[in-house]
This record gives C-alpha cells, structure tokens and sequence, in this order.
DNA sequence: ACGTCTGAGTTTCTAAAAGCAACCTAGCAC
DNA sequence: GTGCTAGGTTGCTTTTAGAAACTCAGACGT
C-alpha cells in the first residue's frame, strides 16, 4: 500500500475517489503520468519538460512506483552506463480514461480561441478520441448524464444524515 | 480568469490537463465536486461530510463558483433567513466523465475485499454506468487503449526535443 | 591514475499552502 | 436586547512544494 496521505474523506470514502485522489491527486502526478504516457520516459527529461522540483519528481515517481503505476525498467545506451527510464505499467494505462477525460474537459472550457493544445487519436485508425459514459443497457449518456449514485457492496456510509444527503443526488 | 497557482507547466500545457488540474486539480476540489453533485449542498454539510477546513472548502466553493464550475444560488426555508446553496452548473456537470473515471479506476485498483463502495448507476434505466474511450470512427477501445497525441491547434509545442518526445509516445 | 562529464537522484533550506480552532456576523425567534 | 445558527474569517501551526547545491557511479579522454 502506498504512503497514503492523511484525506479524512479516504476514510469514509463514499465511492473510490478520495482513496484514488490520495494517490494521484496532487499538483504533479497526473502530470507526470501523462508524460511518461507520452513517452518523456526519464528523469531529467521529465524534470525538463514538466518544470517540477527533481525532489518532487523523485518523490512521486517513488510513489507511482511503489503503487505499481509505473515500473522502473533497466536499459543502457551504447557507450553508456546502466540507466533506469520509467514506464507506464498496466494499471498506469488503465487511467488513460482518467487523463482524456481532463484533456476533454480542459480542451472544451479553457482552451483559448486557436483551439485545442493537443489531440488525442486512435493509433490504429486516426480517428479522433471522445470519452463518452454507456450504460450496461446500451445507452450511451450524452453532456447532460442522468445519474445515480448508490452504496455498493463496500459501502461505509453510516449515518442516516450521509446516505440521505446521498438519495437526494 | 480563476486564481490560477503557477504550474510552470500550464505555461507550455501540452494538452489541456495542465489547466485544468490548476483549476480543480488539488488535494480536494474533485471531492467537493463529487459532494455537490450526489446533492450536499450546504457549506456545513459540505464541511462536515468531507472533514475538510473550513477556510479551504470556503476558498475552494470560491474559486469553483468564479470559474463558474459551481453556482451559489439563495433558498429559504420556512421560519428561517436567507441561505445560499451550491449547485453544479452546466460545466461542472460536464465533469462527470472525469468523477466517473477517477471512481472506476479506484473501484478496480483500490477498494477492498467487499468490493467497490459506490457503484453509479443510469438515472433513467438503472444500468450500470462505465466510461469507455471510443474513437470517430466507431471503434471502441479497451483496457488497453492504443492512442497517440499529437499538437493541435492551440498548440504550444516549440522545442524539437519536446516535439520528439511527443511522438515517441 | 586523475580529472571531468552526465544522468539520476539527495540534502538543505526557504516559501507557499493546508490544517485547526477560535472568532465574527447577519438575520431570525423569543 | 439575548441566544441560536449557517456561513464564513482570522491568526497561528504544520505540511508540502520549490531552488539550488551536493552526492554518486560509471564512462571517457589524457
């Protein structure tokens, strides 16, 4: 389990954001999982880029790899010594919803009038990329979704005020 | 304009992650959000529920109602004064993408044993809701989605470093 | 062997945010 | 007036972020 930092909301988390912004949901972690995503794979290449403090940097590559985010893999340049470059690890990439979703968001309310910094595209075809929200029957959710949310089999919600505030959604 | 910290990396966003993590991306403006939008719409409830400081939630609601993320909007309950309530608006609403990612990815990666705490359901049919990337062309992507990120118009993208590291991705 | 370079971090110290608790305020009931 | 309550502020302390200097190890030229 990684260094989780104290959220009091992580412990009665109502649904798994709070434990999930306990790990990434700081000033820089999306940040630099988007690079590493993006292939800026090391160090000093992300510090470059990013603009982030290195000891900031080394801390929260320690904690992405601690959690299994992201692996630390061995490689070496000719001529050069055994260095380390940092890669997305399956539970990295399964955020990639995660980080377009932000980009969607951002791209739609705060992108100035040029447009759009950057464009995400299937690499297969070259189709653009939409985060869209589907239910199990099929229908898929527009800008406006309609949605419930409920105590699932790991809820903690205890008191009656909580879970009314929740009904009332 | 928000009160935007500064992100040396909002100065070169790559993509629209950078400012829209200046907006919302700290330790607990999602939570609010997430609090608002299941319907706790109170300050107090608000900073009962989330165990945030008072002083943060209030300087959080501001920024969210200045970048319009979050309306104020005045009630009055019977036999009482005047009060104000926090509603999501149009492009808070359109976070829900966003929330529903962060919540699935935790629910995967996160809960416990006892399984997810919260599960979101389809207002309308009662589905399960998930978020699935999909592409223009009709495909939809997996678990393993195989994208690529290129400049887009706004792009800010100078140096040729930079650019390579890109489409190395 | 010696000094230097380079990538990848640590360490140290300072500045900025977050946290906490106590305090203030407007309007209503009494 | 006094008291109560929702909705904040203020002031002070602790945590976290940032900047820059320092370390370390291995390659490399001389």
């Amino acid at each position: 389990m990684p260094d989780m930092r104290p959220y009091s909301a992580y412990d009665s988390d109502t649904c798994s954001i709070a434990r999930t912004l306990a790990l990434i949901g700081d000033r820089w972690t999306l940040l630099v999982l988007r690079d590493v995503a993006n292939g800026v794979r090391r160090f000093d290449e992300l510090a470059g880029h990013l603009g982030i403090a290195r000891n900031i940097l080394a801390s929260r590559l320690a904690r992405l790899t601690e959690a299994g985010l992201v692996e630390r893999a061995a490689y070496r340049e000719p001529g050069a010594r055994e260095r380390h470059e940092y890669r997305l690890s399956e539970p990295g990439r399964e955020l990639m919803p995660v980080l377009v979703a932000f980009m969607a968001w951002g791209d739609r309310h705060l992108a100035g009038p040029e447009g759009p910094p950057a464009v995400v595209r299937h690499a297969d075809c070259g189709g653009r990329i939409r985060v869209s929200l589907t239910c199990e029957e099929g229908h898929e959710l527009g800008e406006r979704p309609r949605l419930r949310v409920e105590p699932g089999p790991g809820s903690l919600v205890r008191s009656l005020r909580t879970a009314r505030a929740w009904q009332r959604a």
